[in-house]
DNA sequence: CACGAAGGTTTCAACTTGAAACCACTTGCT
DNA sequence: AGCAAGTGGTTTCAAGTTGAAACCTTCGTG
């Protein structure tokens, strides 16, 4: 083995992403960014996860721009970690991931969680896909295209 | 170390999906099943995954109910791996994961693929997070509840 | 019945992970 | 000033995972 394989040169714009957070660790990082942690020891502490790890998977993630380090605001010699807009980005996934999670993952009767709309308190309306024009798509109504396909549409 | 960390028993929603599917190759895999293949030589030409890794995802997923087997339709002894139902509901993580690549990924002028309506060849909408009444959230308009909060709400 | 292809499993070295120990820099306390 | 405790890491090293290649087994075919 030469190295863990990477997917930094696929094609596929799903193989690229998972290059940047597809491990097993960076996307619960990002989640926990979302819900206010910014400090190495409060990730740490939700996480978790060993220090030395969550030191690589930062720095990967500030790497790849989905992070970045700012000056503590109490004017300590620290940083904090913070997403940046391509790391807001991932909002997206988050909410997919856990509408799946909801679905296919929750124990019979366990009181889980679900994601409520702040203002309502009501959870939220679930992912559609729809075309250009407004309809409702499944899996299996898209396809892939390139750049000169949609020419001549 | 006593084994790689599982999230399996995690309470978080996030987490637990992605000790089925939060390595390298399960979403690849799953792209792949979407896009129609369904045997074990088609995953690993598409994907030039080594066979043992790609015997040991496509043995996690059929596990977690994501793929599963069906006798070859050439009458054959081999099987081939199809989507589930639970497997059919990653459609809207491998989109969003799918935008977001779109979005930061793409290397300038590069012909990139993306993902478009089957019917009018035109390319789907952008992902949107809605309030049960249908206002659009962005990130921050969320929080997460558990059972007895929406009780009253 | 030899031969090749499909679909895996086995083997083994290189790489990654994780727990614990260690280190550096600040604070807070006395 | 001196010292313990807290924060934010890095280092070390055993154990686990990954990947390439070799091997095996079961069909389909000539």
């Amino acid at each position: 083995m030469v190295k863990r394989t990477s997917h930094h040169e696929a094609d596929c714009l799903i193989a690229r992403p998972l290059d940047a957070i597809g491990d097993w660790w960076s996307l619960l990082i990002v989640r926990d960014a979302f819900d206010g942690l910014r400090r190495f020891g409060e990730f740490q502490k939700s996480l978790g996860v060993a220090k030395n790890i969550l030191s690589a998977r930062l720095r990967n993630l500030v790497a790849h721009g989905i992070l970045e380090t700012v000056p503590a605001p109490d004017g300590s010699a620290h940083h904090e970690y913070v997403l940046t807009q391509k790391g807001r980005g991932l909002f997206y996934v988050l909410v997919a991931l856990r509408q799946w999670g909801e679905t296919y993952f929750s124990g019979p009767g366990e009181p889980y969680t679900f994601m409520v709309d702040i203002e309502s308190g009501r959870p939220i309306k679930r992912l559609e896909v729809h075309a250009e024009d407004g309809r409702l798509l499944y899996p299996g109504d898209t396809r892939l295209a390139d750049f000169r396909d949609q020419e001549n549409s």
